[in-house]
DNA sequence: AGGCTTTAAACGGTATACTAAAATTTAAGC
DNA sequence: GCTTAAATTTTAGTATACCGTTTAAAGCCT
């Protein structure tokens, strides 16, 4: 019943966690929204099973709240615990930056360089399609940067969080995002870990929506 | 163990994670240590359901690894990723004792004070069995005073997770802790959100066993 | 004896089945 | 009509079964 083409090798765990979350992500699911397990396995054609975990990883991720014997909910932070996920986040960001401005690695910010370029070329060409997954991609640079993969699992989870705090469709918010961006990284490359730290902090605070801490 | 009337049953899965999450912070299974699904269903009696939501759940704290295709381990974290999450609990408890002197809430203080007090009693009757618990109480309650629960759950899979790298059974060791638990505390009460977020960072840093960081 | 296959046992991934708690609907009483 | 109680359906918790990998063991060859 299972097999779809080829990688008959990935868990179906995996590809269900990572299909709920992709979905919750892109907000295709209202936060509140009841995961029934039996409805989630046969609409993706799999037992129970691997989305019953599979729920329970999104849970320890924060994106899901499971009740006993309630089930699983799409998960809708408190207005008080989106400012607690907020002060973590930035701490944890800040720290992250003061790592990568001290070992900066060549090649790692190398690689950095090309991503915040790839994202401002978007920006210039007027295509904010895939401004999230850049986003993305120049943090996750960033993290192996500093190269501590503990913080780096951490943050990304809470950025998973926090994703649905901040609006990325705004074009003037996006350039104020990548010119923060690129303040960061100079003064990684600088070795100004204070400054790095700093900047990192702010910039998760700025791309706060001004609503979102209170509704 | 099981309380009040009306608590029925608690999960099954509950049960096994926190029996399991005991063992493995006692030291009862060695870093690295196989955890069989099988055995230890039949260990304790039930299926291996329960058991494997369990170690799922142990995974996403960290306190276990889990390999596709080839089950769990008691984990066991590289020398330098030691470091890391020393780093992180680090940020992360300095980042609670500022939000605690930060709103430094009569009545969670009070009970601060009641728990610092039991330890240093217990430390002057040369009674060391329960060090460990008190240990996390004050931790505990010192994330009460904070009042930021996000912040408080990462910082007890942190605190799980790097358990092992301290010794609490050194007296010397011991009173010097909670001398500086005192000293958290004492910034705490003045409102000094500066001092109370480097003291619990070196807090942290103190209590690594020289030796954990090049094992 | 020591390495290389071949075979058997152990184990994790997934599916299915059953049970009992919630949620929902329907019925009953005022 | 509204509230409460009983019946029905939904759904999470748990158990069992099965299959394909992975790992351990047993032969086998040189």
């Amino acid at each position: 019943m299972s097999l779809a083409i080829g990688d008959a090798h990935t868990p179906l765990t995996k590809m269900v966690k990572d299909a709920l979350r992709q979905r919750i992500l892109n907000g295709e699911f209202e936060q509140g929204t009841r995961l029934v397990e039996g409805r989630i396995s046969e609409e993706m054609g799999v037992s129970r099973m691997p989305v019953r975990e599979a729920l329970r990883e999104l849970a320890a991720e924060g994106l899901v709240k499971i009740i006993p014997r309630r089930g699983a909910t799409v998960s809708m932070p408190a207005a008080d615990q989106k400012m607690d996920l907020i002060e973590v986040r930035a701490t944890l960001e800040a720290l992250n930056a003061r790592l990568a401005a001290r070992r900066k690695d060549p090649d790692r910010i190398t690689a950095l360089q090309r991503v915040l370029a790839a994202g401002e070329a978007d920006i210039e060409k007027g295509d904010f399609s895939e401004m999230r997954a850049h986003n993305d991609a120049f943090h996750t640079a960033l993290g192996e940067v500093s190269g501590n993969v503990t913080l780096q699992d951490l943050i990304r989870t809470l950025r998973d969080q926090t994703s649905m705090l901040f609006k990325q469709d705004d074009p003037v918010k996006v350039r104020e995002t990548w010119r923060e961006h690129a303040d960061i990284l100079r003064a990684v490359i600088a070795g100004d870990e204070e400054l790095a730290a700093i900047l990192a902090s702010r910039h998760v605070y700025n791309a706060v929506e001004p609503e979102a801490a209170t509704d």
